[in-house]
DNA sequence: GAATACATTTTGACTAGTCAAAACAAACGG
DNA sequence: CCGTTTGTTTTGACTAGTCAAAATGTATTC
């Protein structure tokens, strides 16, 4: 059984890795994991030797078969968690995460099973990250952002991809969450500023990072 | 914040002291640990350091005020995820003890609050036992157990004290659980046998320890 | 009251995970 | 090409929790 911290360095590997080839810089796992980078080093040796992940001294560090199978099933019992605090316990959208932090790491797979179940087996959480299915299967679609979608699209949000607090609190604050319909009217790259309307409310602007963090898809 | 550890050491106290005026033997804590004795030793000498325990050496330990709060705070939390696993997900009655035994060293305030709302702020849990409040008051009310009782009244089980799964199990299985109304026909001291009669039942003989295991009250 | 039994405590050692700081390698700028 | 910057690895040390086994009290028995 892998202890809490093997299962938080295989979950943020796993996050961190879309994008690059899979393959996650020390430093970046570090900063995640609010550890020291000699830290890092020293675990990832330890999960190497475990054959969790192959590490490429000084390249970076990439999942194994069977780290990604262990890495999906914790980012499975998270999300699960999460959709249980907001749709049926009513938790605050934002507050949701942390709790999920510590609850993933100590729900089996019985009662885990029932919470699928109970919730109807959903297919993404809140924020509107897929859900990982029991084998580890994961429904990856590639979705714009704010910042690449084309301008004047009637667009709805996909999915919020930050889990900070304040972030979640401020899309909230202006109905920026899953299902929402909005528009992009303008991005100007040199400011590094987009604007966005939604039917109904007052124009936004935000920057091109935190447009970035905003997954959507086509209306209809 | 206190470990998983200290949160155990102090549950188990807690546990344990119920009948002797409170004072636990390193020996019986050990055990209920799964742990060798010296460890106790050592892990007590650092509780008592921190104002949780008074340590009697050789005697025994006993909670402070402080160590009690906390006790009855993991206390609360695990018969209120039981509760939460049988009501809610409908899970066995055996093997909620040893998922809620994970779960309640990772539950926060917030959550438990808002689940313990969900179930109608329970009173007792599904063995019978009873929930701490918020502030750590504990019905403490002193019940007969079936080894104790009457002969021949009309009782009904309130409670059962014994959290291994196979005696939850037999007692399932008999109808043994709380609110089950019951009788003792008979019971023999020398050969330490106690025969019971559930209506609609076949009469069950079980030993005198396994009788004292379960609490009753007069019917009605 | 001495001898024995039993529980407890002490001692030394080990594992997992972490940090601080020194040593190192690779890339980059001039 | 050489020096500097930057990120990585190594080293030594520390904490929490544990065990095995020896040492020590305390009780019990005769």
């Amino acid at each position: 059984m892998p202890s809490v911290t093997v299962e938080n360095y295989l979950k943020r590997i796993l996050l961190l890795s879309a994008g690059n080839g899979g393959l996650v810089s020390m430093g970046a796992l570090a900063e995640a994991l609010a550890v020291v980078p000699g830290t890092v080093t020293t675990m990832v040796k330890a999960l190497a030797a475990d054959g969790l992940v192959v590490h490429a001294p000084r390249r970076g560090v990439r999942l194994t078969a069977a780290g990604r199978r262990l890495a999906l099933g914790v980012l499975r019992r998270h999300r699960l968690v999460e959709t249980f605090l907001v749709n049926v316990l009513k938790m605050d959208w934002g507050a949701v995460n942390a709790e999920a932090e510590q609850l993933e790491h100590a729900i089996s797979d019985a009662v885990l099973d029932r919470l699928d179940a109970l919730l109807g087996h959903p297919s993404v959480d809140p924020h509107g990250d897929p859900i990982p299915g029991r084998q580890g299967q994961l429904p990856s679609q590639v979705y714009a952002t704010l910042a690449t979608c084309g301008l004047a699209r009637a667009l709805r949000v996909v999915r919020v991809t930050d889990q900070s607090m304040e972030f979640l609190q401020f899309a909230e604050k202006h109905g920026l969450r899953p299902g929402a319909a909005v528009r992009v009217t303008d991005r100007h790259l040199a400011s590094g500023l987009v604007t966005l309307r939604r039917p109904g409310g007052r124009p936004l602007t935000l920057s091109l990072v935190a447009a970035g963090r905003i997954l959507v898809e086509p209306e209809r």
